[in-house]
DNA sequence: GCCTCGATGCGACAATTTGTCGCATTCCAA
DNA sequence: TTGGAATGCGACAAATTGTCGCATCGAGGC
């Protein structure tokens, strides 16, 4: 056993776990991953973890159940939704839940310790010394959409509301640097 | 004086301030209106309402200061923003700040009379189906980046590596619906 | 094989959006 | 009071996007 502060990590998708989880042991968390939700809140009531990080949509089910739970085992945690389908709706509710913060991916894990150790109703604590230009954002937006749509380039524009024309030009052009 | 709960209505859309405010009444409030920042202080202060419905955007003000002042007073009151800049990024301050609910204009006298109603967290609210628009990632990338430097444009446009006339022309547009 | 449908790559041109400058105010802290 | 920073906004050129069109290609279905 560790000093350091116990984190439950909970999303479905496995890759993403691995390097998030990855990130965030090397900034000091003692880390447990969990794949779907019956397995977070197994390891909640065991673990009782500080702080965690949890998908919005984990398979089928809403993570939001899980923020309730971990704030009804210890109202102390702090908890971090991280999705890459935001939405007001959701975000007002994770709140009220009892969440500390809400994040849109893409977001690195610089981005996710900063979002826990966000304080309550305090506009502004850390400010990140450079953030992700817009456009650098928005190529890994649209490789992340297009990689769920397997590539398709028609089926990732429609689903971004973009022109595929659009799209086809932004995908031949290199990430921005930063 | 009636037993007609007193509510606070604080937008400076003269018109739409007209609109709700006969439609609150309607509903059995007392409504009072102010039509700038300073306005809706001072009546906060004198009337000391049981609600409050809140643009976000007053002139050149933020709704957010208010909130957080009548929350001061009275952190019983139901304070609903309501607005036609919506983001995530708000949403999230405002609720942290105390907000009973947050909605996106348009939106009709029956909605927000519910939202000032509406309790705690419901863990079963939809989850979106599609990612998010490029546009509307970007919207609320920008609100969350403004946001974490204080509202302060010049040094947002700075940090995100974009020209301060076209961070300054993107915040006037409305978001993107989705 | 033949046909259809959706995906793709790409040219061309118009419609929009951005980048830049400039300038008048406004704000704020020294 | 004063200098520096922030802001709002007009104007015009530069760059990006939206649209249309068309030829090609691969997977099914018949």
């Amino acid at each position: 056993m560790s000093d350091h502060p116990r984190l439950l990590l909970v999303d479905d998708d496995e890759v993403f776990c691995q390097v998030l989880e990855r990130a965030l042991i090397k900034r000091g968390f003692e880390v447990s991953v969990a794949l779907n939700l019956n397995e977070g809140l197994r390891l909640a009531e065991k673990l009782t973890p500080e702080y965690a990080v949890i998908d919005l949509r984990i398979g089928h089910d809403s993570g939001l159940a899980l923020v309730k739970a971990l704030k009804a085992l210890d109202a102390n945690t702090r908890i971090v939704i991280l999705t890459g389908y935001a939405s007001i709706a959701t975000a007002v509710e994770a709140i009220k839940l009892g969440a500390t913060h809400y994040l849109t991916k893409p977001a690195d894990a610089d981005e996710v310790v900063a979002a826990l150790h966000k304080e309550d109703g305090d506009p502004n604590v850390a400010i990140k010394e450079r953030p992700l230009s817009v456009k650098r954002l928005e190529w890994e937006y649209l490789q992340k959409v297009l990689m769920e749509h397997g590539g398709n380039i028609s089926a990732a524009a429609r689903a971004l509301g973009m022109h595929r024309r659009t799209l086809q030009r932004k995908l031949d052009k290199r990430p921005v640097r930063e």
